[in-house]
DNA sequence: AATTAATTAGTGGTTTACCGCTATTTTCTA
DNA sequence: TAGAAAATAGCGGTAAACCACTAATTAATT
């Protein structure tokens, strides 16, 4: 039995391609092409495909809701997601949704084949564009310098317990200090990190690796 | 002029290691070996090298401690960490502070080489091994699954205007709806999220890219 | 058409966070 | 060793978050 492949995308030069590129691939059948959300969720009720190659943006639905709605009902389908955009929160997302690969539609006709075979057979497949892209990430986001270096070790420590979702109160328990003084720590956070709220210190602390 | 290159390590298997892996390297002089972090910061005073191959467990100072230090008053050295533990969190947070890269100490000769001489020439570095425990992080972290998926489309609204802190005024405004509702939804999140204040909520909400 | 889930709104109350002060002691550092 | 920065603690007060209910209206789904 072949691999049974869907397309869900609004351009048919797309689909066009991927089958031209899936010549000399006799084991890959496309079963089904869908150019818009509605048609792709009521076609896969009847037909399941072993692999769903899905464009992030067709024009009805979103790419984050279909996947979130296929995985849900049909958990044994394999999404890769075949984007334009190389934005790497979104891959993030698509990926913590449990779709199984992303690629770009840039692509060359090898990687594309090598990743729906990658996919096919269980694997996590990513392009190697935005491999290099999360490594890149990982040095550009030092935000860490002016704001997080200033804070003292006091004032680190507390904002640790903060995002560990204690109260002011449990936190001068634990640290043996009076309530009072972990309330002006809290204070000096909020404008060292120029936040407003609870919600802004968390963010700070994540987005810096503080916690 | 030849590189000036420091290595702070307490094992002087290491640095003997090292200065092996540099025989057929004449344009990279090791200048310094300290073997704990007063030392390093002792002798980083009178000179500095270019580039300075940190370990991370130095046995009195830390390795996020060191490097904040180090960075803050000599900027212009470039730190090139030398680590045996793997963990991406701890990774992530050296290269935020300002690391110019990160290879393990299991590494080959070459890629160690290859580090050195990338950092030294400005580059950044990032063992090909962690780089790929990158990609697999990516997939791995789907703790989106049993939780958010459960989320209403207004629950997640307001997280992410919670995450942008917002007050409950000001999101009751903001969808033209009452602040009782939005009070409502907050509790919501908490139970459904199971965490315990706003704390908890940004940091479900970051990490399952909901924000 | 019936049922369920979601969104809306309310009451009444407690707890926690936020804010601007002052002020002492400790620690760091020039 | 003097001065600065950090950590400590307090006062009085407001704003916001948290909690447990009830309940009507509006999608969504079967």
């Amino acid at each position: 039995m072949s691999l049974k492949l869907a397309i869900a995308d609004d351009h048919p030069i797309v689909a066009n391609g991927i089958r031209s590129i899936l010549r000399d691939a006799p084991d890959i059948t496309v079963t089904d092409i869908y150019n818009n959300g509605h048609s792709l969720l009521n076609g896969i009720k009847e037909r399941q495909p072993d692999v769903l190659l899905l464009d992030m943006q067709l024009p009805d639905i979103n790419g984050p809701e279909l996947a979130t709605i296929i995985l849900k009902n049909y958990p044994q389908v394999r999404i890769l997601i075949l984007s334009s955009t190389d934005v790497l929160l979104m891959v993030k997302k698509m990926l913590k949704l449990g779709c199984m690969g992303y690629i770009l539609k840039d692509s060359d006709d090898l990687t594309i084949l090598k990743a729906i075979e990658t996919v096919q057979s269980g694997g996590q497949f990513l392009s190697p564009v935005l491999q290099q892209q999360l490594v890149e990430d990982m040095f550009r986001t030092k935000k860490t310098d002016r704001k997080t270096t200033t804070l003292t070790r006091r004032e680190k420590e507390i904002l640790q317990l903060i995002v560990h979702e204690h109260t002011n109160q449990e936190i001068a328990d634990k640290l043996f200090i009076s309530l009072h003084t972990v309330e002006n720590h809290r204070i000096s956070l909020l404008h060292k990190l120029e936040v407003k709220n609870t919600a802004g210190l968390v963010k700070v602390a994540l987005e810096t690796g503080l916690a």
